[in-house]
DNA sequence: TTGTATGATGTAAACGCTTACAGTAAGCGT
DNA sequence: ACGCTTACTGTAAGCGTTTACATCATACAA
């Protein structure tokens, strides 16, 4: 038998080849890998020359294995998938990279909105920690992991009950509040309409509470005929306007829940011959990067995927590391006055 | 020494559990899961139960370590993602799942456009194949992987030299082609402004070549002085047309190179006083789904993304199976024109 | 000189799975 | 009755790491 080649060609190196290559143990290999352990300088360089001759990287499977941590966090997310999104993605990357961590992002689109079914195989075993996304996961699933006490950040969603998971969000109330009052007080509006986001949406119902607020504290009467669905798509968004249209209710400002919704609707105001904003408002909610290209410049709530999913990430990475994390994170936003709320004070764009 | 507990609580159970459970052997078990081998139908269904009983879920690494199979893809992909992406993606997961794979995307977002520096943590080993996005990746690196023949499948970019690793694009410079020549036949123009996207861009460089191409043959001067960086972003788009007014540059087109710098540039324009399309014809390239929505509509061409995500994931699936794929894989796209363009033959919208 | 830290390294078990191989029992043809 | 398949199941090695433990110099204090 002759000695096993020092430079696997085709074979893709492990750490035993580079043991040998370095005249050293496979301990001694992970001790610098990991640098964990003291090891000379010397024989850490040796190593580390072996390491590029041999274009070595390890088998994250066997690490996992031995290691019992994976070093990877997991993501779940509804296939329904927009530019908040990609925004979100960037956000939790930076932070993860921030952080030291090789983490890599292991992402499933989950068919629909829940994961129910197969049982989740980015569980523990598979992944040190879970990133889950609105109502991703179902709660039963949920509910056992959080007695596991596996790490988790919901984002847009709240907690289950007797599960203290932690929850990260924006104040969608609050902002929602100032919209509209923004929109009576600045605007001189008084019918104005909501489009509502998907069914059960956390987001929407808050920002649905919001605008409730607005109008009362404002003397302003809701009323269910304004009040629709637009799930915060464009489509149907516009859809929705289009029948009020129809059936000839009146208003003079549309919250269309999200910038998405707030193209169809003013495209569809354009087309059917209603000004934006003369006749009436149109106001959105997250200033998504093409919001302030439109015409009219749309008039919104800047809230930063990016800096919500950043957030989140590091809150997820202080749990891993056995840290106490707040139960609740709510995000700051502001409002972004533009052209299509159509009111006088419109302040410069900072 | 008391018996291991049947359901262990908190501690994930492992295949070993599963089999006690059931009172077989890890192997039995192992063959239910990977449906291999002859099981008898009895058996199957004890050893389902015993999963669904102690929520088990496989180790993946254990998993990959043992089969030397991943079952996983790697996705390689630039820092700065647009909806472009997660179009992209979501056209991936459907591919891989509709094939029954339960893979699962294994994503990192490179730093900036490069992954060298440390070697690809994604490659042989950690991955069964790789679908790499334009340049998201060194040469060197790409040499060795198609030196193993491992997996590849490269998204908007040409293969290297000596390595025939499998591509997938759009047809770039037929529609750009067709694009310029709509706008010089139909729509009347003649001084057609290009801009360019990120430097090295490949589908830049083709659409640019078709720009020319239809330019030439319809007898129009190419113009240096037309040509300028839009880095397929709307404010480096807006800021190069600034540039252009303020120089006196004149022009009564520009195909913005993408759907994203043509709302950078149609807004710019609108403020700067110049009517679209009455003054200038904007064009872009993609059809994002917002662009129907912007005013006015842009007319544009048909890239859609998700399905070149989906047949790049079946092609690679093919690949890991070992069957052959052509070498170039050119996807057809289409114009559209809406309102942008100002031509008076603006067909109706499909 | 001896004893004792201390630093550097090696040995080998364990992580949870797959799979080649071996084994057993039942069925069948003769 | 015998042997040969066939259907099913178990045994155990091996996948590539990490890490507790052991080992062995070396240096330093007494």
């Amino acid at each position: 038998m002759n000695p096993a080649p020092i430079f696997p060609e085709n074979d893709r190196a492990t750490i035993e080849d580079v043991a040998r290559a370095a005249g050293v143990s496979t301990a001694t290999v992970s001790r610098v890998l990991n640098n964990s352990g003291k090891v000379a300088s010397q024989t850490i360089e040796r190593v580390q020359n072996a390491i590029t001759q041999l274009n070595y990287v390890a088998h994250g499977g066997a690490r996992s294995l031995a290691a019992t941590k994976t070093n990877t966090i997991g993501l779940i997310i509804p296939a329904a998938s927009t530019l908040f999104f990609s925004s979100l993605l960037s956000g939790i990357n930076s932070a993860l990279s921030a952080h030291g961590y090789d983490f890599l992002i292991y992402a499933t689109l989950t068919p629909a909105s829940t994961a129910d079914g197969n049982p989740l195989t980015l569980g523990p075993h598979n992944s040190d920690g879970l990133l889950i996304f609105t109502d991703s996961v179902d709660d039963p699933t949920l509910r056992r992991l959080a007695r596991r006490e596996f790490p988790m950040v919901l984002l847009h969603r709240r907690s289950i009950d007797q599960a203290n998971i932690p929850t990260i969000r924006f104040n969608n109330f609050d902002s929602s509040y100032q919209l509209i009052s923004h929109l009576i007080e600045n605007c001189g509006r008084k019918r104005i309409a909501f489009l509502r986001g998907p069914d059960g949406n956390e987001d929407s119902q808050r920002r649905e509470a919001g605008y409730r607020q607005a109008l009362e504290n404002h003397g302003l009467r809701v009323t269910t005929e304004l009040i629709g669905d637009g799930l915060f798509q464009p489509e149907p968004a516009a859809r929705q306007v289009q029948s009020w249209l129809d059936q000839g209710v009146t208003f003079d400002a549309i919250f269309t829940g999200d910038d998405n919704a707030a193209m169809g609707v003013i495209e569809l105001l354009d087309r059917a011959g209603v000004r934006v904003p003369d006749d009436v408002s149109v106001v959105g909610f997250n200033d998504d990067v093409l919001s302030r290209y439109l015409n009219p410049a749309l008039t919104t709530v800047v809230a930063p995927a990016d800096q919500l999913g950043e957030k989140a990430a590091e809150l997820l990475i202080q749990l891993i590391a056995g840290e106490i994390v707040p139960d609740e994170t709510v995000l700051p936003t502001r409002l972004i006055v533009r052209a299509s709320c159509g009111c006088q004070s419109q302040a410069a764009e900072s």
